[in-house]
DNA sequence: CTATATATGAACGTTACCGTACGTATAATA
DNA sequence: TATTATACGTACGGTAACGTTCATATATAG
């Protein structure tokens, strides 16, 4: 019996990470790599919800693990003098949490928190050094991935200073639907205000907006897309241009030299 | 006699690029390497001038060099479709354009503009890569900035989302004063407001307050910071978090296995 | 079943910034 | 020197989003 995030509202309660044990793989970096990769990987990894709310761990600490979800949305949080906080980036399947394990450095950045609720594998940094050293594909695998990360910050940089709320919203909610395996998903309107640094009275405006247009329904910390092509009308360009840098990553086949008892 | 920004005020309408002669190195990633790699680049560097304006190259179009910039401020543009253009990153003495080439994809991302003029040595991609396989050491650095790039980035993601309009100026300000060797440089407020994604009028009023304060002096293109402290209570945290991921980086000392022949 | 916490809807005046337009001073050009 | 282009100052009404508060509906807990 598979763990389905709808039909587990009580989910959201749940802070404390459990180790999930029958899953879909579904991300996208473990997806690329060669099979006996990924077997490697998923005889180390340990696969953990991710609740609503979860903190992976804070601001420049020393991380442990990198963190593959399969599903649900994670944001890093910038936490402002002000007590404020906003998201820098969101990652979700097509990613990994602890993009410095890539540049080499022993410090996180940023703050991860759980917004749309899913699970992920966990796989400790020696476990991923020692991948790396047989199997260069998941290096370049996580390199590619390093390359939309930029594409996606760099984007979100030029759209949280040009769009309004109603399209960086939509922009969002579609980026969350592609994160996620289904059509409804946990997410409360203040956890959308609080990504994008704006009132959670604009969200709630913004969101009726988009219901009477029929592009989603909302009920009590549940959304529901229910038209994505009119999300995708109102959201801004910016949506389908980091949509394209994450598309290229799982299809671009490299060129494997890989696990070297298996080398051409 | 070395060429000086600030007496050179027909600068900006040479738009086409000129050879450099005489110069001083003070590119960070270039200077942070080895004496001997940076005297193999240097051989194959062409040192030219960033003119205001000058587009370095397009969104997308593969690219044939990395750019070091020794003096002045370059923006990646973002291109909206409506016309409008505004800054994804800025790039000056800190750092390198052409970040994909860390990434192995061969596209460049964004379109670089120069608006602060000064002076860049431009690698070929060619040399670069030869470069690298000698001298581990100049990977490591472009590495580290692309660590620091990432942190900029997020930075501005969550800048531009909640800080306000002399906020975010001030900020640009100063990042631009960390990389121009002159208290005085070119800089138009149309190009603030265009990099910013604000009015000029916008800009025209937040600089006047500024110089009430008694923060920098404006007259016509020139800007001239003449109390940065003064900036600096009008920036943003975010100024100082971008600094301190931009600091690290030349001061870190690399386990270097460069150059074998030199090796302990 | 009742009480409490949570999620959303809706309203108020306020503020920052917008789009636009026009005037003015300085520099470049003829 | 006269003309044109450029950079900046300023002003107008308009609007998007702000901070705040209160009401309402639904879920959870006792």
């Amino acid at each position: 019996m598979r763990w389905d995030p709808a039909k587990d509202p009580r989910e959201v309660k749940q802070l404390k990470p459990e180790i999930v044990g029958d899953f879909d793989t579904r991300n996208k970096i473990l997806l690329a790599i060669r099979p006996d990769a990924l077997a490697f990987l998923e005889s180390r990894a340990v696969v953990k919800r991710l609740s609503q709310g979860q903190v992976l761990y804070t601001d420049g600490e020393p991380f442990t693990h990198a963190v593959f979800p399969h599903e649900g949305v994670t944001c890093l949080m910038a936490q402002m003098q002000d007590g404020r906080s906003v998201e820098k980036a969101s990652i979700g399947n097509e990613g990994f949490i602890g993009i410095s394990f890539i540049f080499g450095g022993g410090n996180s950045i940023g703050e991860p928190v759980v917004q749309v609720p899913g699970y992920a594998s966990w796989i400790s940094i020696e476990d991923l050094d020692e991948a790396i050293e047989i199997y260069p594909c998941v290096s370049d695998a996580m390199m590619r991935y390093a390359k939309s990360l930029t594409v996606q910050l760099m984007e979100s940089v030029a759209c949280n200073s040009l769009h309004k709320a109603e399209q960086r919203v939509s922009r969002w909610l579609l980026h969350a639907h592609d994160r996620v395996s289904s059509d409804t998903f946990q997410l409360t309107q203040q956890g959308i205000s609080e990504v994008l640094g704006m009132r959670r009275a604009t969200v709630s405006s913004v969101c009726h907006a988009l219901m009477k247009e029929g592009a989603l329904k909302y009920t009590r910390g549940n959304v529901t897309i229910t038209d994505r092509r009119i999300l995708e009308d109102n959201a801004c360009e910016c949506y389908d241009r980091i949509r394209l840098a994450f598309a290229g990553n799982g299809s671009v086949k490299t060129k494997d030299k890989s696990s070297p008892e298996l080398d051409d």
